[in-house]
RNA sequence: GUGGCCUUAGCUCAAUUGGCAGAGCAUCGGAUUGUGGCUCCGAAGGUCACGGGUUCGAGCCCCGUAGGCCACCCCA
């Protein structure tokens, strides 16, 4: 039983788990290259205001999911870790006064946030998201660029099965009447409410809609839908929004029970939904308009929409689908020696090498020649470099592990001769 | 935050109605001392998650705590 582990709902990326990860990250800093988005990074924290401002008060996230830093007593300020990038993204924005920027701003950046949930498979206090955001951009255009960009994320990391779900819930000009009309409708219906949708009818109407409660679906399946009671903007924006996604092929499905848990959303909201795995953490990201967002954080009213896509679900659902990690890049070779006791020349040799740039393990470890080759041969090493008597007229043994031949080398040209198999091996 | 199931070596798992804690893999070492993969031999590795209780005796029964998982809640 070990004295100290890592705190709950936190996990240690071992190489193989990191080697995943790193892919991963990659391939999000690739795709947001591509489609022109700008890598930025905010603090892991925040005053806490930011989050309880820009992502609401009598959220779940803020009421019981933030990661609060108990302020030291010298100073006033309340900090919080990030439980998404988002708010942090857009106060920065404010800060940097990134609204005289030529606009839209387009920013990414991945790394962990933090919530006080209590955890499950693919649900960590710590998680890595990968974070796009444009701000400045009102337009349906830029909605369905951001779509269909996470949808590639997707498709280009291997991952099977995404479905793309798109919703409008509406603008403070329509969402207002509608969350009216929807308490309306469920209070009509309350004998019919279990309770604890009950309560969730004076806190939050729009929840009820995606009710798992199987009580529920007769009474949401009648509930009048936000996509028949958006204004005309909104709903010109969201018909917009799908003739883009439909013009470049990509296949969606509009989910009316589609609401978020944050309140900055407006508009069009979306969700990367992975179906038929066990266990119910099946989104895997998900994003949306926010409106209103960057006035809120005390900037000029400036439109904003991103995704927050999580990393730990990625690759969870990649291993679930039989995706194994890609093999650690194995030393081109490694040294080893006769005398066990010899490490300076072993060293020695290492250090030549990788002064010409290879990538070579020296074994150091004191045992005599036969573990030192098994263990090169379990690295998945190329060569084995062998020093032994022929050190004395300048000689070194160099031997192919995976064909099993030896041949002798001058120690003045092995770096060559090591640097030549190197690339006839990448070019074969 | 609510309820349920689970926790034995680094990993995957055994252990009779309560009666001396084991295997495989991995690790390290040996097989007449300068050659890996295969094979054989050996070693190390455990407060049976932690703390109490019952009992002559607890890995096994009871209570509590922690952690993991599942369903809620919520979300990524």
């Amino acid at each position: 039983m070990p004295t100290y582990r890592a705190p709950r709902g936190t996990r240690d990326l071992l190489p193989d788990d990191r080697a995943v990860f790193d892919r991963l990250m990659r391939l999000a800093a690739d795709l947001a290259h591509r489609y022109g988005y700008r890598p930025i990074e905010t603090p892991l924290f925040e005053q806490a205001a930011v989050f309880e401002r820009g992502i609401g008060e009598v959220t779940d996230v803020v009421e019981k999911e933030l990661f609060r830093i108990a302020p030291r007593s010298e100073e006033a300020e309340s900090w919080a870790l990030r439980p998404e990038p988002t708010a942090g993204i857009v106060r920065a924005y404010v800060q940097h006064g990134m609204q005289t920027w030529p606009q839209p701003v387009k920013l990414t950046t991945t790394g962990p946030m933090f919530r006080y949930d209590r955890p499950q498979a693919g649900r960590y206090r710590q998680f890595w998201q990968f974070d796009v955001e444009a701000i400045g951009d009102a337009g349906p255009a830029i909605d369905a660029e951001i779509i269909e960009l996470g949808y590639r994320f997707y498709m280009e990391a291997g991952v099977e099965g995404v479905e793309v779900l798109v919703n409008s819930i509406g603008d403070p000009a329509c969402r207002p009447a509608y969350v009216a009309q929807l308490t309306e409708y469920y209070r009509g219906h309350a004998d019919r409410l279990p309770p604890t949708e009950r309560d969730r009818l004076e806190r939050n109407v729009l929840r009820l809609l995606d009710s798992k409660d199987p009580a529920m679906a007769e009474l949401n399946a009648a509930a009048p839908r936000i996509t028949d009671r958006l204004c005309e903007a909104c709903a010109a924006h969201f018909e917009s929004v799908k003739a883009h996604l439909a013009g470049v092929g990509l296949a969606f499905r509009v989910e009316p029970a589609l609401v978020r848990g944050l309140d900055y959303y407006t508009r069009t909201a979306f969700e990367f939904y992975v179906a038929g795995r066990e266990g119910q953490q099946q989104a895997l990201g998900g994003g949306g308009r926010y409106d209103g967002l960057v006035a809120l954080l005390g900037g000029k009213p400036t439109p904003g929409i991103g995704f927050g896509l999580g990393l730990d679900r990625v690759a969870l659902v990649l291993a679930e689908q039989g995706h194994v990690a890609p093999p650690e890049v194995a030393p081109l070779a490694v040294v080893v020696g006769a005398d066990p006791d010899d490490t300076v020349t072993r060293f020695r040799v290492a250090t030549t090498l990788r002064a010409a740039r290879l990538r070579v393990r020296a074994d150091l470890a004191r045992r005599k020649l036969g573990r030192q080759l098994e263990a090169a041969g379990k690295d998945g090493a190329h060569f084995a470099v062998i020093i032994g008597d022929e050190l004395a007229a300048g000689d070194v043994q160099v031997r192919d592990l995976q064909a099993g031949t030896q041949r002798t080398v001058p120690l003045d040209d092995l770096a060559r001769e090591l640097a030549r198999a190197e690339a006839s091996h990448h070019h074969g």
